[in-house]
DNA sequence: GTATCATTAAAACAAACGTTTGAATTGGAT
DNA sequence: ATCCAATTCAAACGTTTGTTTTAATGATAC
């Protein structure tokens, strides 16, 4: 379908191309190579010949994509920390430089990326062992760093609080970003607007709940008021 | 393996268990009807008696337990609304109700609620059609009561974003629950107490996002800096 | 034109899948 | 003891899976 004039003579493109959307529509484990192949307009055995098999397929398929994102994120917080000279920096421009950039390419729907970032977002809670593998092996240095400026930019914040907010985040987003597909059984109506606004949404949300008050530390949990951390009174 | 003493005689039960287990683990595609019963101890063909395929199993562990989960949220939100006698309620009341439950219930490692709740976090991505269409009826109902609730409790705040929001939030609490699996590749060092003090965690996180200012409803956003929302200093 | 290389094509492979079959086996009620 | 229904079992069913094989095609260099 969603092919966009990728040059006839480019097999191994149109394959990465077919299953990066496959993937995305129908899961890893759902998507047949004979589903892929035809779709690409490629032979059965052109996976096997130019990936390997279908996990090379599916390693080339992130790779593609999720080295370029981090490359962007980095440099984004590389700007950000030149600018700040030494000063840490502000919590909302990590979190732009981080997840602002991930929206953005979610939001190119003709290089595929909306594809890609829905594929991403499930890979976090993915079954697949040797995905999951690769995925945390290609994130972690980038994470880290983010990390690192996240706790520079909150000193007061234990770190520990702030690796598990960060992960909240990106379970944020990940629902952000497969978004309206699993909202329409709640609401069947919604704005035509959904894309245009939904990276500010997210990011007011994402700042928000990073920079909530504190839990207290250790309290001997009333079994029958589970919940009565931040009581203050409504927004 | 977790298998808590259950009943030799009650081969569904067994089959049930041991499929939710399978299922959180290697996905419903990448679960094969054999492993399932080989652990259970059942036969193949028993699975195909007592659901009718495997469709009706993937049926009967969703609804086994997502009736139960929502029927509790449910009347902790009647016992709110009693308590109010009429007044709006607190958000973090609101929250505590739909998402401390839910919890509850994946901290019940003995009754096999984690490995549903991990199940249940993967689901609103799901690529399987037929999953996401039930799941999202089960939910429907409960969902919008929880919406109402909290249209009502934050009566400044549309309704489209505090629909986003919650849809946030549960991408939120999906990865909470999949939890220290995900997180390990960023972080080795982790604490004992991760589970005893998730709730509080995500809790307040939920509430920070849940209440976040506003995002300026329509700037004609200036292309190189993407996120300038919430411009308060850190925490 | 011919040789050489990378690529594509059609066909077949064994393995694993969900499902079905028909015969044992069980547990009660009569 | 006997019958009946419910359940379990081993075996096989036809498909579909990822992969491999062998031949045909195409372009480029000699």
């Amino acid at each position: 379908m969603a092919v966009q004039a990728r040059q006839a003579g480019d097999t191994p493109g149109r394959i990465l191309d077919a299953a990066e959307a496959l993937f995305a529509c129908h899961g890893i484990d759902g998507t047949s190579m004979r589903l892929i192949t035809s779709r690409a307009g490629a032979n059965l055995a052109a996976v096997n010949y130019h990936f390997g098999g279908k996990d090379g397929l599916v390693r080339a398929v992130f790779q593609r994509r999720l080295t370029e994102l981090n490359r962007r994120r980095l440099a984004a917080l590389d700007v950000l920390e030149a600018q700040a000279a030494g000063a840490p920096l502000r919590p909302s421009r990590i979190l732009d430089a981080y997840f602002g950039t991930a929206l953005e390419m979610a939001a190119d729907e003709a290089g595929g990326g909306r594809h890609f970032m829905r594929l991403l977002g499930r890979t976090h809670n993915e079954p697949n062992q040797f995905v999951r593998g690769f995925v945390a092996e290609e994130y972690a240095p980038c994470a880290a760093r983010f990390l690192s400026a996240l706790c520079r930019a909150l000193p007061e914040v234990p770190r520990d609080e702030i690796l598990w907010r960060f992960h909240f985040m990106m379970g944020a987003m990940s629902f952000a970003i497969a978004g309206v597909d699993g909202l329409q059984p709640l609401a069947g109506e919604f704005g035509s607007d959904d894309t245009s606004r939904l990276a500010p949404r997210l990011m007011s949300f994402l700042l928000g709940g990073l920079r909530a008050p504190l839990e207290a530390a250790e309290p001997a949990a009333p079994p029958l008021d589970r919940g009565r951390g931040s009581t203050r009174s409504a927004a």
